[in-house]
DNA sequence: GTCTATAACGAGATAGAC
DNA sequence: GTCTATCTCGTTATAGAC
C-alpha cells in the first residue's frame, strides 16, 4: 500500500521558472540543510530577484513544502518502476539502493534526511511531509520484502518483514551521513553487506 | 586503537560558565541543527549577554569545534567504561547502542549526525572533528566485533569486522533520523534487531 | 512575471565602561 | 567576567512600478 493519501496533487502544472526555483532549493538544502539556504542565494544563482521568486512561493515554507512534495512524487514513482522492471527481491533492494546512491552522487544527502536533523525549526507542514516520506519508505520495503518471500533469507534477529524493512531504511539513510565522503562507491558497498544478508 | 590523536586535550579545566554554555549549545544544536542556534538564543537562556559568551568563545566556530572536542571525549570514555564493565560482545553492544538511545531520549539526534548533515556550512576545523568522531566509532567497533570473535556469527554479506561495523554505525546514526518520534523505546528496538543477527 | 526599493528583524562580532 | 552600545551584514517579506 504505497499509499497515494492527501490532497493528492492537481495535474501538478508549474511554470518554467517555478521548476527551476524548485531544482535548485533542492540542490542547495541537500548540501546545506534548510536553515543554510535563503532566498538571496537562490536568486543570485537563478539570476532572479528575491521578490520573484516569492511571486512564485510567497513564503520559505511555502516553497520548500511544494518541495518536499516533488520529492515524494518522484521518488514513489520511481518505486513503482523498479517493481515494474524488477521482479527478484535481490534487484529491487539493489535498485532501490541505487536511488540513494545517486542523491550522494549529486554532492548532497536525502532531502528527507537532511531536513528531519532540523527538526523543531522546519515549519510544521513540511515535518509532517517528511515523516510520511519515511512511512512510505517503510511501506514499501515491507512490501516488496513480503513479496520476495521465497528468496528472503530473513534476518535472524527480524521476526516481521517491517521489522527488516525499518533496519534497512535506517542504514540507507545513516550511511549517507557517516560516510566519510560523498561518493557513492562506499555507500553501496557498505549497503550491499545488509542486502546481501537479507536476500539469498 | 580508539586513537588518541591530535593536539589531545590539555589539563581541560573550564569555568563554570564556559560549561554551561556548551552544555546549552549541545543540547540545542542536537535538536535544531548548527544553522539554527544563535548567540542571542544562548544568552537569553543562561540569563547572559551575547558580549559575554563571546568572552569565553570568540567565534561560534570556536564554540563548536571545543563543543565537538568535548564531546568525542566524553564518548570516548563512555566507550572505554563499556570496555571495562562488560565482556561479551552482546552486552557491549547493547550498552553501545543504549549511549545514543540517551541522546534520543534527551530529545535530539546525536551532536555529529546533526552537524554532518549541515555539511561545507560548518567550519573546516568542525567537519574534520565530526568525521574523526565517525572514524573513531567505526575503529571501536571493529575491535569490539574482533574482540567477541567466539560469540560472533557474522552477517552473511559481511566478510570482515570492519565492513560490519560500518553497517552497525549506520543504522544506529540512521534509525535517529528515520525514527518517527524522538523517543529511546522504537529506537532501541530496531537496532536490538541488528544486534541479534550479529551475535549468538 | 520581474523589477527597485525598503521595511523589520536577527545574526555574528567588537569597543570600552564597570 | 559581564555589561551597554553599536556596527555590519544577511534574512524573510511587502509595496508598487514596469
Amino acid at each position: 500500500m504505497s499509499s497515494s493519501l492527501d490532497t493528492d496533487a492537481p495535474p501538478e502544472d508549474r511554470s518554467d521558472t517555478a521548476t527551476r526555483i524548485l531544482d535548485c532549493a533542492q540542490a542547495r538544502i541537500q548540501r546545506r540543510g534548510y536553515n543554510a539556504v535563503s532566498y538571496g542565494d537562490l536568486a543570485e544563482e537563478l539570476d532572479l530577484t528575491t521578490a520573484a521568486i516569492h511571486y512564485h512561493f510567497p513564503s520559505k515554507a511555502d516553497l520548500v513544502r511544494t518541495l518536499v512534495r516533488r520529492y515524494r512524487r518522484t521518488n514513489a514513482r520511481a518505486r513503482s518502476t523498479i517493481c515494474e522492471e524488477a521482479d527478484t527481491l535481490r534487484a529491487r533492494l539493489d535498485r532501490y539502493v541505487a536511488l540513494f546512491a545517486d542523491v550522494i552522487d549529486g554532492g548532497g544527502l536525502c532531502l528527507c534526511g537532511v531536513l528531519a536533523a532540523d527538526g523543531p525549526t522546519l515549519p510544521t507542514e513540511v515535518r509532517r511531509e517528511v515523516r510520511q516520506f519515511f512511512a512510505e519508505q517503510e511501506d514499501w520495503l515491507t512490501d516488496v520484502l513480503e513479496a520476495g518471500a521465497p528468496t528472503r533469507t530473513g534476518l535472524s534477529g527480524c521476526d516481521t518483514p517491517r521489522e527488516e524493512a525499518r533496519l534497512l531504511l535506517a542504514a540507507i539513510e545513516g550511511a549517507m551521513i557517516t560516510a566519510p565522503e560523498r561518493s557513492a562507491g562506499p555507500y553501496v558497498d557498505t549497503l550491499q553487506r545488509l542486502v546481501d544478508s537479507v536476500v539469498t
